[in-house]
DNA sequence: AACTATGTATATTAACTTAGTATGATAATT
DNA sequence: AATTATCATACTAAGTTAATATACATAGTT
């Protein structure tokens, strides 16, 4: 029941990159410093992003990423589903044949429910409200700015 | 972001137990072979239930296990907070502390958003509702009689 | 009192998943 | 052509979950 911390890297990643939507492409190593993610790692997060049309990114010098999407448009439950590829908190909401026991069924509906409300909380928390209702914006910027 | 066997076996054998509420103890070869757990797993199981309160049991011959509570007061939030340990949905919810990248306190607040959603739905169905409100108790009763 | 059917507790092993690393390739700019 | 960057896959390590094994305790039955 936690996030992976590939969900978590990735969003603080989409949020660096929202910060700095106007300074062009950041690079790998920039991310990886203000973020202290090693390089591989990243670089595997970032791909993933990538692929789900999410990121851009930019090859040889002076390359890197930059959001691919308007910040308003990328919402946390994405990049959850993205990340955590099983998104239901349980196998047989979505693969019933793998259910034998039907007394597990009584309680299918509910695992149903918790988790499509959990999902539609997630769905409508943008990448761009995380940093605009927030007063600690500057605390922030100082944190990964370079 | 998968609910583990652990929390999803402890809520079947609620159900059972509650099924058979006028019969007695169970004992745990009956709930073995019913719920197709291994009868250590399913000791093990049953310990933690036993400690939260949620289920008493009778040693000895004819010895079995009963829920300690009425159905109608037992809820899947506790059931999964009792086995999932770690509720939030992030570490740093609890444990700010561990928490030292200013960056992801941006997304901090939404995840513990999302995490009492969840578990104020969870904290809404009880054992009992899940069995009443249902057509399918007659298949269901039929599965794990015995 | 001995026997047996049950539950209790802890330690260990096995399987699986997540996290992270290593190696090598490809592309674009200069 | 050299340099600086991303792209892709394979591999390893660490951690967690699932399950098993061993030993013990209790209560009823004979």
């Amino acid at each position: 029941m936690k996030l992976s911390t590939k969900t978590r890297y990735g969003t603080r990643i989409l949020i660096e990159l929202a910060l700095k939507i106007n300074q062009g492409a950041v690079s790998v190593s920039k991310i990886s410093s203000n973020q202290k993610i090693s390089v591989k790692y990243l670089e595997q997060i970032l791909r993933t992003l990538r692929q789900a049309g999410i990121v851009k990114s930019v090859r040889g010098p002076k390359g890197g990423h930059l959001l691919a999407k308007d910040p308003g448009k990328i919402y946390l439950g994405q990049i959850v589903r993205l990340f955590e590829g099983q998104t239901d908190l349980v196998n047989c909401v979505s693969s019933p044949e793998n259910c034998a026991m039907a007394a597990e069924c009584l309680v299918r509906d509910a695992w149903q429910d918790a988790t499509s409300i959990l999902y539609k909380k997630l769905d409508n928390i943008s990448i761009a409200s995380l940093i605009k209702n927030s007063d600690k914006n500057d605390q922030r910027a100082a944190c990964i700015s370079g």
